[in-house]
DNA sequence: ACCTGAACACCGTTCAAGT
DNA sequence: ACCTGAACACCGTTCAAGT
């Protein structure tokens, strides 16, 4: 069957069958993905840079499922809302977590999410030069708590005796439960501490 | 050459030429891990458990270099202690963070440092079912941060106009400066709220 | 016990050929 | 423009053979 009278794939189908294929717990793959679209590998090709260029569809595809497009309000409403987006994206599709990581992003509309960040701090009153830093920490923390969703059940695996970490694990809340406890946390602290240092700011 | 009078390899040979090998910017893989040794990949295996196995050589290798055993003192000095050790090897080796990412770890001396990590926050005075959360906040953080490191110069690349990003990006400082005032910036943040969030809990 | 070399199934990517 | 099928270089892993 070669060239359809309408095409069999685009950016969108090939984007979503990928994602598919990664949350049903297979590891990605173009031949994979392929199989799946009942296509043969090098047709993506067609349609797509290659693996990465697949990999950052996706990343767009979710971004404008999940996080908020020009997000309104006081910039920790802003960073709250963001940074939940990227929870809710991650504890939605954790496997794909491990596949975004160290490239660059180049999607617009998740380029717009982090430029709304960057905005609502500026605006909030963080000085020009501290602003990334601050956006670094909120997406490392984020990040890291989507691999964290994407680790195994059990992230640690003591051999040995321990002196506490052994008897906490056996007495934890499983899975996302804990783990969204854990995100909110984490981000009351973030914010509560981020206040206080705009408050000595603006002081001066 | 078979069977040689004393052995040409060991774990720890293994694990060294491993992070070598990645540091040095080459992408990890037996083949090539194989060809550094001077010796045949199928020789590894009979030293190691597979490309898994070898990565979490490299973590314990590491953790032993990095990481405090046995950490000593306050809960909040253990906390900047341990999270300062893993800033400094994810610094010093960013290109393994994202192999370590979403693996279990059973390295017993990178469990014992997160068993000194729980074994502060519990002694500091943190409830039982709160330490995990805490331990995971911090965890996310550091490792957040060792992919920023891992990350490429640009992690955003916007293709766009942006209101405030792009800006930002231009006038940015580079490098290991930015990302070392940023973890500073975070370990500040995160420690600082949670003495405040001890004071709250013991006043009740 | 520890290394080699051949073999296996699989990977991502390229490209000529077909319509 | 969009698909196929063959081909390429490479990947991790297994295993019999050698000492």
């Amino acid at each position: 069957m070669p060239r359809p009278r309408i095409p069999l794939l685009s950016e969108d189908r090939i984007a979503d069958a990928a994602i598919e294929l990664v949350d049903s717990g297979d590891p990605f793959g173009v031949n994979a993905l392929a199989r799946r679209l009942g296509v043969t590998p090098s047709s993506l090709y067609n349609h797509v840079d290659g693996r990465d260029g697949i990999i950052e569809l996706m990343r767009g595809r979710l971004g404008r499922r999940y996080l908020p497009e020009l997000p309104e309000g006081a910039w920790d409403e802003v960073v709250a809302e963001t940074l939940r987006g990227m929870r809710r994206l991650y504890a939605g599709h954790p496997a794909v977590v491990p596949l975004l990581v160290g490239k660059t992003i180049t999607d617009p509309s998740v380029i717009a999410s982090y430029d709304g960040l960057t905005t609502a701090l500026i605006d909030g009153g963080f000085p020009d030069d501290e602003v990334l830093a601050v956006v670094a920490v909120l997406d490392s923390f984020a990040l890291g708590f989507g691999l964290d969703l994407a680790s195994p059940d059990d992230i640690w695996q003591p051999q040995g005796e321990t002196r506490t970490l052994g008897r906490l694990l056996g007495s934890a809340e499983r899975g996302s439960t804990r783990s969204e406890r854990a995100f909110e946390l984490g981000l009351e602290l973030l914010l509560e501490s981020l206040r206080l240092r705009l408050a000595r700011i603006s002081a001066r």
